[in-house]
DNA sequence: ACGTTTGCTGCCAACGTTTGCAATCGCTTC
DNA sequence: GAAGCGATTGCAAACGTTGGCAGCAAACGT
């Protein structure tokens, strides 16, 4: 391995003048510069991240915290800050979360305590007191995406606000007795559970603002899988109660599986059932599918960027950020017919 | 931060000691590993990876090279990388080298060379011969997984092979004139050709093998997404052309998006036309496709684990590994009625 | 001509671990 | 009782980089 000092002594000068160059510090002269850049290339120099972490005290990474990254919504997120580190030249140490317990308190000590990154960004998880406090410890700049921690940053959406939003839209086509899909049963635990609970409590209000008294029996607990919400509805279908003319899935995959039931029992989206979604999952054009739109990627964007700012000696943002969402009508809404 | 020296000091050991037995080494007494294990805990110790890094020239993580997050394939390679870096106490650092020219150059060298991990696996990626010679100079154990690169291990599924069962599974159904949706035109390039190229082949080998001529108009060149393979078979519909009895979509996201075409256009699948894809998505099962199965999970397991054997000492795994794929029939593919 | 600044460079002490080697201690063995 | 041994522990030298401080020219002001 070639170091610092192997470029001193092939050019003749003293290692800190090699570091300051490499690093291009004001206080090296530009002839310099270039003598130490071509040698360090000739000679296929890469720093060592250990030894300058080890007297910076900064690794030059930052830790992200998912609970999965198998699912639409993280895995945008992920690409979004992995889009601001590349640009601030910062890498990723990627800490899956995934899990519940023993093993979960393990991946959560080791990476983020070990140092691995100068900052945290955590994606909708519910942090235990224990563990909010032990991050607190560590002194790293921290912020949640997704889902709101107490005591934390947070940049994401209103999930209430969303879910009123979706709701508003099927009332105002006219519907009355509207489903809704609703997730948060996964066994894997670790994740949030106020991400459903709010889209839900949105889609109470929306109908009581209407004057619809929210129907228990109209709530499906389920996961925010397809395949889970698909058999819902093929239960329900297949029940042969009184169909409600409208879905309102707290994702836009278990929309998708709505809209798969429905036509494979013969029913028509929108003619027969309107379904709408929350996400705008690339897939969702495929569908046709009406949605309340966020941008997981941005969401992504905007806490990496609060935390390189950050990291960056910039004054630390210590508010929250909302980020906008916007329905997206496609075919699979339509007035009640009904 | 509390150190390895405060530790000695609070318990009147010295850090050589300390350091030991928090490494449980056998050279340390039970009972001083005790009273050590205590006070680290007590004063919150964290071991710093840059100053054990530094002296021991292992970063205890492993760099995991990426074209993107967002694909299912990759989120469940991801998955399985990280489910072995768990049990072995590893760390991840994750190199999206999505995009192309300086911007893929500077994450390449910038995270793989910095040694930001001790071994590193790569996932669909074409390396330039520049690539692999810097890749090859680190001296760091690489393999590949989901495409093979010359040179270098692999772990994957044999593509030829699949597409070819996946187009006899649709020939021993009776059907003659099977289209293919190919991938690999999508426009953020860097990721390897081979994939869709290797099915491709398979498929024109099947056909070649029961005495069918392979027809180029036969072949629809796409993208490894739903929404384009929804579109071209759109497009084909509403040209007016024949349609083929069978459709072979390279990957189970292109199937879905044929069936869903197939679908909006009054046509039933397998009843008019059959579909078959590749890789057995998590979604397949809503979709009732058949479908070749393959498990990037288990590649990511396999890949993972021939490098920290190597870390751990073991005698390097020179040979590559091709893992099988099955065929899982479901409801998208039927007899010939046409 | 002589201080003083300015611009660049070198020296050296960190940073927090690990590890080879030596030292110590309590025993056993001859 | 001396020597020898094994089990523990301590000492000190790395590891490769950074950054404060000092040094040293050349340029400047008086």
């Amino acid at each position: 391995m070639v170091g610092i000092e192997d470029i001193a002594r092939d050019i003749g000068m003293s290692a800190s003048t090699v570091s300051r160059a490499l690093r291009d510090l004001p206080a090296v002269s530009e002839k310099t510069k270039e003598i130490v850049r071509a040698a360090a290339d000739r000679l296929g120099y890469v720093r060592s991240a250990a030894a300058s972490g080890l007297v910076t005290g900064r690794t030059m990474a930052i830790s992200l915290v998912v609970p999965s990254v198998s699912l639409w919504f993280y895995s945008q997120v992920i690409e979004g800050v992995d889009s601001q580190l590349r640009e601030a030249d910062y890498d990723m140490a990627l800490v899956n979360l995934g899990g519940v317990g023993v093993e979960r308190q393990r991946a959560f000590r080791r990476s983020l305590l070990r140092h691995r990154g100068d900052a945290v960004l955590a994606l909708c998880l519910d942090f235990s007191d224990e563990e909010r406090e032990e991050l607190r410890q560590t002194r790293l700049p921290v912020i949640v995406v997704g889902t709101p921690v107490s005591g934390l940053r947070f940049v994401g959406i209103d999930e209430v606000a969303a879910g009123a939003q979706a709701t508003q839209h099927l009332i105002d086509l006219g519907h009355r007795d509207i489903l809704h899909i609703t997730g948060g049963a996964e066994e894997r635990l670790g994740l949030s559970l106020r991400v459903p609970q709010g889209r839900r409590w949105g889609y109470e209000q929306a109908l009581k603002a209407a004057g619809i008294t929210p129907n228990p029996a109209r709530v499906v607990e389920g996961r925010f899988s397809m395949e889970y919400s698909r058999t819902a509805i093929d239960t329900l279908i297949e029940s042969g109660e009184t169909m409600p003319t409208a879905i309102f899935a707290a994702s836009d995959e278990m929309a998708f599986g709505a809209i798969l039931s429905l036509n494979h029992h013969g029913l028509d989206v929108p003619g027969d059932v309107s379904v709408i979604g929350i996400d705008d999952h690339e897939m969702s054009s495929s569908f046709y599918l009406t949605t309340l739109a966020q941008r997981p990627f941005d969401q992504g964007v905007h806490g990496a960027q609060i935390l390189l700012d950050e990291l960056c000696g910039k004054p630390a943002v210590r508010t929250s950020r909302v980020l906008p969402v916007h329905l997206v009508t496609r075919g699979s809404t339509a007035p009640v017919t009904r």
